[in-house]
DNA sequence: AGGATAGTACCGACTGGTTGGTATGTTTGT
DNA sequence: ACAAACATACCAACCAGTCGGTACTATCCT
């Protein structure tokens, strides 16, 4: 047996990817330190060996958070970007992010959607995280939208429609949350989806792209 | 001294009131019992008296929170119904909610909205609540959106369109939440509105009608 | 080589404070 | 007198965070 290697995965990796995972599901306050351990398989003690508090845990949940969601942006971008023109690109990823965020088993829950509501007032460390979070995926989306725009030689306010395209999908996730009803997520984002594209000047058919 | 009334608030009001402020403010979970007891200037026998839990308050809390918009709701189509058009009165209604919903005073979070995210898979009556609350004001504007849609003779999905209406807000609400910038409120449910008006089929002259 | 030293990762019993809820008694309106 | 409306003291469970200790490895001194 020459090393057949087994990674053994660190406990601070184990500790945050159960932490995005719980706190997503029961919220900030309602997920006791206890319960992460359990779920990560690791001891108390290590748990506060590696992270100060509670709140640092999940200040470093936040950014695996924008890790992940600025890996799924790239992953996009680099499928669709060959050859295709900017208005294609600003649809497609639209329409990809729909299934994204309907599909239950890899969404339904934005972490640092669920955390800010609670924490807001309380814990300005984590509420600042948070904003981080939805500015690096705004940004991200406006640059999307400024090279459509461009295209389209429209003039359009790339930060507000960036802002809108959050917003929905914030908005969306807590009716979902509500309901039950996966179709709200699918209805309101297509419909902002289908009013950004207006905006930038996209013709019908490129509203229409294929999936 | 001939009884100059002064009337004597009972408790659960006070109680439902203080908790309706606090659970708004600081989230269901991270809101104790006796925090809503000092601010309502009561003692937790009372509490447990008139409610037979935390979460019975939070349910009477949700209705009161119904009734308060239900109430505003109607207090804005008795002042705007006499006589006007039904797109008016539509549009009307939607600039006014974004001055209401900008106001820190008065609004800057929703109950139902923020209560939701957390307990959404810990308490399933508390959810209910949630969505019923979504689902009354959903209903009060969807009855607009119908008017309007009637008069203008077109057809849309009012149903679609009201659900963006109620999610607009509730991810307006989240990101003002973590920016604390109050402009993305505004921005968010004024390109909402825009896009609703269109829908409908309204002419550039009544989309800007007056404050 | 090998023993002392030190640093890192980890364990789990424990602590001090908090929480939702109760038990028991007192006041108040009728 | 009697019940509803309160008040106070209390409890068991729970929680974030601590602390003394162990196991393992790396480094250094002789």
């Amino acid at each position: 047996m020459p090393k057949t290697a087994e990674k053994p995965v660190p406990a601070p990796e184990k500790l945050i990817f159960a932490g995005v995972d719980l706190f997503r599901r029961h919220g900030y306050v309602a997920t006791p330190v206890d319960a992460i351990c359990a779920a990560a398989g690791v001891s108390k003690g290590a748990f506060f060996h590696h992270f100060a508090s509670k709140e640092a845990l999940a200040e470093a949940c936040m950014d695996k958070w924008d890790e992940r969601m600025a890996g799924w942006d790239a992953g996009h971008t680099a499928t669709a970007g060959d050859g295709a023109d900017a208005v294609t690109i600003l649809a497609t990823y639209m329409r990809r992010s729909i299934a994204f965020l309907a599909d239950p088993k890899t969404f339904a829950s934005c972490l640092p959607g669920t955390t800010v509501q609670e924490i807001s007032e309380s814990h300005p460390a984590l509420r600042e995280r948070s904003n981080q979070c939805f500015t690096k995926a705004h940004e991200r989306f406006q640059t999307l939208l400024a090279a459509a725009a461009n295209e389209k030689q429209t003039t359009v306010d790339t930060t507000a429609l960036a802002r809108l395209w959050i917003g929905t999908i914030q908005g969306a996730l807590i009716l979902f949350k509500a309901s039950r009803d996966v179709s709200v997520i699918e209805s309101n984002v297509s419909h902002v989806s289908q009013y950004i594209l207006q905006q930038i000047g996209a013709t019908d058919a490129e509203k229409a792209t294929e999936s």
